[in-house]
DNA sequence: AATCTATTCAATTATTTTGTTGAATAGTTG
DNA sequence: CAACTATTCAACAAAATAATTGAATAGATT
């Protein structure tokens, strides 16, 4: 009993797992990283934090086997591991939302900051789709919808919508979605839709969610 | 922008979370509250540290509400808050055994110096309790098999096992399980049995991960 | 081969975390 | 209600973490 057991071993390399989500920079990274793969360079900016820290945190993840690199060119390119990691953050934020009274008020600050009325889940999204026809527009960056999304789903990135409004039928309903539930890009979508008479409505989850969602499903 | 967004302050207080289980001592409480609830002494003990690191560390669960705690006589008896967060240690664990090299190595050493030439799974399991008839048994404390056991498991705690060996049939397949895949406790009941000329097998999986696993089903 | 540039490393400082010991607290039981 | 005891708090020292700046590195391009 003089070296430490083997159980103890195994939790302290467990710990290196959690260690490495265990801070809101590294999670946000995840998050991102979650979309698409991105180089230290545009990580660094959508999280608003300099490079030098940016990689640092990059390198607590990818020692924690959460993220791969990869050169690419110039510049180097993170991506996501694999699903398990998604699984994980998944469990994180389901337990959060759910759990933490602060994270309940801040979401419900957020949505009435955006006038976010309404807004509707995947299951939701099924069930009308099945009633009435629904046009759904993805408005992340066009490299991220390629590099996956819903099915049936628009590519029009935000910053395209005011010109493609013609795009679209005034006399559907339209439902947004973007990187998920912490993300701007679908609420401002549907406020310019609606300023613009349109039937519009945010949807929560994203491509992410939508695809552990169909995993989960495949898998019985 | 002088002020924090929400999105930040959202992941910060989702960093509570994962900073709750960034630390191995924290994460075993977590596992053995995962088996049946305890007082603090007791997990002190399961724990080997000092009760007053162990409740400092229950506080730090306590505050990310991965535990509850309740006034029962003299003790205060935590317990998990709820099956969410079995699902985010799960998904911890799932990652990190398949992906860490080092916690694959410890795991081999673990089952080289127990002698564990054999184990099965839960899903193997079912499949060969189909094909043949199979006694299983749990080894665990009798209170945690109390709170919760595979159904038609037998109860005989490990330090029983000697004196109850009667109860057991030469000529069909013993299966034991205990608290999971760091347990000693089934190994060396398998050992026990393999000298007394049983025909044994260890279960990797255990109470937990066969909960886990049926929600899962019953979901879909 | 030399230059260019994205990325990583190194050193530093302020802050946070960990585990101990011993004292304080609060709730129960006789 | 007094004594008891499990639990928590407080204070401390050692260790680890986070973010910055500026220098070094390692590929790619010309």
């Amino acid at each position: 009993m003089a070296t430490t057991s083997i159980k103890e071993q195994v939790y302290q390399e467990l710990s290196r797992v959690t260690h490495a989500i265990s801070n809101p920079k590294r999670m946000e990274l995840i998050d991102v990283l979650s979309q698409k793969d991105y180089s230290v360079e545009e990580l660094s900016k959508e999280i608003a934090m300099s490079i030098a820290s940016t990689s640092q945190h990059l390198q607590v993840l990818k020692s924690a086997k959460l993220i791969d690199k990869q050169r690419q060119g110039n510049f180097i390119i993170y991506s996501i591991t694999d699903d398990s990691v998604l699984r994980l953050v998944f469990a994180v934020k389901e337990l959060g939302f759910r759990k933490i009274a602060e994270i309940e008020r801040l979401i419900r600050d957020f949505k009435t900051d955006k006038n976010i009325l309404e807004s509707i889940t995947l299951d939701d999204l099924l069930i009308r789709s099945k009633k009435e026809k629904i046009i759904l527009i993805d408005v992340r960056p066009e490299e991220e919808y390629k590099a996956g999304h819903i099915p049936n789903a628009l590519s029009i990135p935000l910053e395209q919508l005011q010109k493609r409004l013609n795009e679209l039928p005034q006399n559907k309903t339209i439902v947004a979605y973007c990187r998920g539930p912490l993300c701007v890009m679908a609420a401002d979508a549907i406020k310019l839709l609606n300023e613009k008479k349109y039937k519009a409505i945010r949807m929560e989850d994203g491509y992410v969610e939508w695809k552990l969602k169909r995993q989960e499903k495949s898998k019985n």
